[in-house]
RNA sequence: GCAGAAGUGGCUCAGUGGUAGAGCAUCGCCUUGCCAAGGCGAGGGUCGCGGGUUCGAAUCCCGUCUUCUGCUCCA
């Protein structure tokens, strides 16, 4: 399998991702998506809108605002839930969550004590009092408790006094839950139904790193589908399979995903059931999509917290309930990580000559069409051949250096097809056409060149 | 935050006290009738930053910044 860096130095080079601020020396896990990474991840997002929201009867698309009333945060468990109580062993410099420093030892020795509802002092005197030893060490020299909320802060309002502590969303969901009742009347959608969003958030990771894998800015495409309670079983295997369809559709290999269900000890406490699609990444297997059944947590708390009441009546029976909620959860950065390591490939030519070759599926393709003149006499030709076609697909024109030359190029960033504008097009106005995985050749007349695309560039 | 590693042209690196180099990449001209590397030429670096030692520092010393990898995390 292709290494990490091969990946990360590919990427660079070729204008997929930079590392953030790099004239300044960089910020940490930041990253930038040059030319070809803008149109890969637009066409990431892209795809999983037109799958998961335009055509699909059941769902229906929103954009909310990153700043939201703080209470949200308070509703949803962020603010007191997201943060985590961490300790550091002073003799071997690993770090805990006390929380699971406590649960593990009382585990292993069979103490039944309640660990819930524990302050961080309350932890800290526990963890002294019953001796728990480091589990990497065994020495007992633990740091305080430090807490590190995942949320970014900042300020809204104008000056210091008068200004309210706002976050910056650290997942897009709440949006959504809290557009509900909106959403649903403009709509005039039916249970079940589902909205989907995709949109920035953030999170002050503790460990972020593995190139674009983790960062603390990303982004999330997400659906929220709402559903009858006693439905929900039957929606979240529904969900799961049409997440795998929609991954394997665009190209990726089964042998490099895998399901993996949530033990009912892993589960949150709201959730009923919950799996992962993984990827097999050159670090590991690592987590592509959560796919979540949340039952009504997220809507009761919000009627709880605004006293607004986010009941939906069946206009047909006239049933009264909370929906529940199947949420599968996925972010087009690390989707955009899976499809690139997956599509890379280097055909051996001989003992010194190499391909390499982005075998992106077409639809993710960031350049559909190379347009590429034979020799500098035919130039002109095809810059008209652009002119025809840049409207409708993303295109590139280059006629610098040697054929063979720009073919690789082409093929390193995982262009489908080239067009070669030769002398027998002077001729007759027709190109050939290649194609990257097969080298097929087909001839195809410069006026049936866009419909002949036009029936090539659809989704599956 | 802790531990380790690394910072020299866009990339990969050489240079370990005496005037900054190579290959690849880029650009220009010529060549090129279909799958990289043919010819000629050009541009591009205050050697991460600051200080010290020295007649002289990319090179030695001190500091500092940044990045990478690992540790908790879950999109």
């Amino acid at each position: 399998m292709v290494n990490m860096e091969t990946i990360v130095s590919l990427a660079k080079n070729r204008g997929f991702v930079f590392p953030g601020s790099e004239i300044y020396g960089g910020l940490a896990n930041t990253w930038d998506y040059g030319p070809y990474g803008t149109e890969l991840m637009n066409n990431i997002k892209r795809a999983w809108w037109v799958y998961f929201v335009q055509s699909h009867p059941n769902n229906i698309g929103l954009d909310s605002a990153i700043l939201m009333n703080p209470d949200v945060w308070e509703a949803s468990g962020h603010l007191g839930g997201f943060s985590d109580p961490l300790i550091d062993c002073r003799a071997c410099k690993q770090r805990f969550r006390a929380d699971h420093l406590i649960e593990d030892f009382f585990i292993k020795h069979d103490i039944q004590e309640p660990t819930s509802g524990l302050d961080d002092e309350g932890m800290v005197a526990l963890i002294q009092e019953k001796g728990i030893p480091c589990p990497s060490c065994g020495k007992q020299d633990f740091t305080s408790i430090r807490k590190f909320n995942l949320m970014f802060k900042t300020f809204q309002g104008v000056t210091e006094e008068s200004a309210t502590t706002i976050y910056l969303r650290p997942e897009t969901a709440q949006g959504i839950f809290v557009d509900f009742k909106a959403t649903q009347r403009a709509s005039r959608m039916m249970v079940p139904f589902g909205v989907g969003q995709i949109g920035k958030a953030f999170r002050n990771e503790i460990t972020p790193g593995n190139f674009i894998f983790r960062t603390r800015e990303f982004e999330q495409m997400e659906l929220e589908f709402f559903c009858k309670p006693g439905t929900e079983i039957e929606w979240y295997d529904y969900w799961k399979s049409f997440c795998w369809d929609f991954l394997v559709t665009l190209g990726l290999k089964k042998d490099n995903l895998r399901m993996r269900d949530h033990l009912p000890e892993e589960l949150s406490h709201y959730s009923n059931a919950t799996v992962d699609i993984e990827y097999e990444f050159p670090f590991g297997w690592g987590e592509l999509w959560g796919i979540a059944s949340r039952r009504d947590f997220d809507l009761s708390q919000h009627q709880k917290f605004s006293g607004k009441d986010q009941t939906y009546t069946d206009p047909i029976t006239n049933e009264k309930y909370i929906p529940y909620v199947v949420e599968p959860s996925v972010s087009p950065n690390r989707m955009f990580l899976c499809f690139l390591i997956d599509a890379y490939d280097v055909e051996e030519l001989s003992e010194k000559d190499s391909r390499t070759v982005l075998r992106f599926h077409k639809m993710l393709a960031p350049i559909k069409l190379g347009i590429l003149p034979l020799t500098k006499k035919q130039s002109d030709k095809g810059r008209e051949v652009y002119q025809l076609l840049a409207k409708h697909f993303s295109v590139e024109f280059d006629d610098r250096g040697s054929i063979g030359k720009r073919y690789r190029r082409f093929d390193e960033i995982g262009t489908p097809y080239c067009l070669t504008i030769d002398f027998e097009t002077m001729e007759d106005d027709s190109v050939t056409v290649r194609e990257r995985d097969s080298m097929a050749q087909t001839r195809v007349k410069i006026s049936e060149l866009l419909d002949y695309f036009r029936n090539i560039f659809v989704y599956d």
